[in-house]
DNA sequence: AATGAATGAGCGTTCATTCAT
DNA sequence: TATGAATGAACGCTCATTCAT
């Protein structure tokens, strides 16, 4: 996730030392989260990535959850800024930018930060309703533009089984994380992993009936 | 995972107090993990749960790591247990066998101890490298068990293709912990993405050439 | 060790405040060693001395050790600030300067204070490479200039026999730190002891020859 | 200290097994004590060293201060037993007695258990009176030998002054532990201290007048 | 004689937070 | 804005001791 930029609206980030002070927090928080975990994660190690005292800190953020909370919403929004562009892309067909969304996913999920991100993510929001909210949100955005190329795709689909597709996809492609995230066991097989996902994510979406998405499994249904 | 057995062979389990004793403790302990997350667990609350002392407490595991290594070993060890009567069940199909697994995971999947335990096991695995050898080896299991059926139903594909569909359809289930999971925000779609799930592995495990899973995308390639 | 001033350069003495605080610190762990021995030394004591929480102690001095360390770099300053203008003092020949020397160290070595430190001093050493460190710096230095006094009142021994004659000199005096010191068992023998203690100095310095240092004992080399 | 015979007379040594167990504790107490030093001493590590249960070890000794008195009662008894037969070996004249002594005393300090066992026993005696006593009374001991030497050595000596140069040699060898012995710093000195310990301690025994001991020092009165 | 179990206090340390300056 | 200082609670852990069996 190079290109992550966590761009903040703080209240105290009226002058350009107070933006570039919570921009410096931001990025601390985020890489000490992705380096020791949030469990390990405190005020205090923030503040001395930060070179500033832990006093200095709690002016900027009041409180760790609101930190916590801020460092999340601009996170995920950072993601956001990279598949819209994607997704309004007008040169495309909507098969084309469903693969390139299934690369886009597949590949940056390697990447170190987002292996470790996330499954922070996945268990923070359980404890953390504000956290949980943002999680939810980005996950809906990602399965709506999902949605709306599925739909294309394969218009015979009722908006259910669109959805229930969506889901499949997007939990799909997120499960990847563990297994073939950065330095993680299977990373071996990242290639071959979106090879598959690309073929079957396409193929889908493209042949399964909305019977089978909500009647269940009929023997040799998808490939006579 | 409502079978979950925690049976330790814990070098205190000589005696049936010592026994129950630590039991209650694995108990105790996974509750916890599953109610308010590893990142907030203490020997104070898993004591205060057993009734008994720190003091007690650390007569039975000299440091938290050690406790929580019995417990994560002891956990995986349960899954094993109710995976392994299926798999070695001679009286169905290879493909029989896949869906029953397929079934069996995504319906547990939907648990409540199993949909906040794996989320906690793998960030608990990225930052302590005991937890993450016994997380390898479990899901390498997982992953042998469903390699060994998918050459039966596919007996063309190299191994390389049949360890990377292996890793693809693991991966994939597992995905669906954070979306279908219990009281997660798509626990609705649960039915329908196992109906998707079915269908869907079902078919790339007959249909997939080794020249999809190891070169890539061909259009078309799956449904003419 | 009346005079026995804890000037500590700590790195939280930039204010007023700070240094005062690091100052009582210092004092109160003197004391608590003092009193009770190193061994019953806790944090919790030393903050309840000085009127403070663990928690602010804490900010003080990160760990333990750390304080230790500050505080025997301290004591033993605190000790070289009592002998350096001796050593220096130009009006005194050799052979009063080792006189006044003798006489500064046995009796200082009566006090309250250090009878107590010292033995202290020598068990923390054996398990503490620091405290060791700075232990033999501070032996070293007074051997340093107890080899300069004698080298000046008997110029005919070499540097080995003016060497052991320091280590000599040195042990013996340290020695009666466990005799003669505050409330020993023998503290009444103390004005003996310094009269010993000084014709005895005196009398080797002048007298002893490399022969009987190098070689061993010499039936009546001393005394004819 | 080879040859430290660590003989209880304990009440639980009664029967063989019991005789040995509580040989097994003392010679694992003191070895602790000699490589980690009183102070991180438990009845855990002691336990372990003996391959016993806490609560047995708590059937021998009722307490930790139990332990400590008869260990640190046995180890000076043991010193005794090698002193005892120089002492009264009556085919030496005083003189030759007295080196012997010395030669014994400045030997054995040089060996680890020595050099390790009494700095802590200074420090535990300080903060336990019973320790104290025994360590008293063990040094009170060898003064009292010394001081019959002394007395035939030069009886023209007040007991006064025997007794007050029975503390100046003995403190002086003492002291001697911390500076060479046992990989102490200026341990390549020892066969040098010994040399003019010899040299000193007999030469101050046959000189040394009683106004030179009470009355303090008297310009060139040793050497002339 | 020996074990296993338990207690309760204490340990050094870390923490989020607060606040005067 | 930023610092230094302080609090009070919690943390994992070790300890001497006790006691039923």
């Amino acid at each position: 996730m190079k290109d992550l930029r966590l761009q903040r609206r703080h209240e105290k980030a009226s002058s350009q030392k107070g933006r570039d002070r919570v921009q410096k927090i931001l990025h601390a928080t985020l890489d000490l989260i992705v380096e020791e975990g949030f469990s390990s994660l405190s005020m205090r190690k923030i503040a001395g990535r930060c070179d500033m005292t832990v006093g200095n800190l709690s002016y900027y953020y009041t409180s760790k959850s609101d930190l916590i909370h801020d460092l999340v919403d601009s996170v995920l929004q950072g993601y956001q800024d990279i598949w819209d562009p994607l997704i309004s892309d007008e040169t495309l067909t909507a098969e084309e930018k469903l693969i390139a969304f299934i690369k886009l996913i597949m590949e940056d999920l390697g990447t170190f930060e987002t292996t470790r991100f996330f499954p922070e993510l996945w268990v923070m929001a359980t404890h953390d309703s504000f956290v949980c909210e943002c999680k939810m949100e980005a996950y809906k955005k990602v399965r709506l533009a999902l949605s709306r190329l599925l739909k294309e795709v394969n218009p015979k689909l009722t908006n259910n089984s669109i959805e229930a597709l969506s889901v499949f996809i997007s939990a799909s492609m997120e499960g990847h994380t563990i297994f073939i995230g950065y330095n993680k066991s299977c990373s071996a097989y990242a290639p071959q992993a979106l090879n598959i996902a690309v073929n079957t994510f396409v193929s889908i979406a493209k042949n399964l009936t909305n019977e089978q998405i909500q009647t269940g499994y009929c023997f040799n249904a998808l490939n006579d």
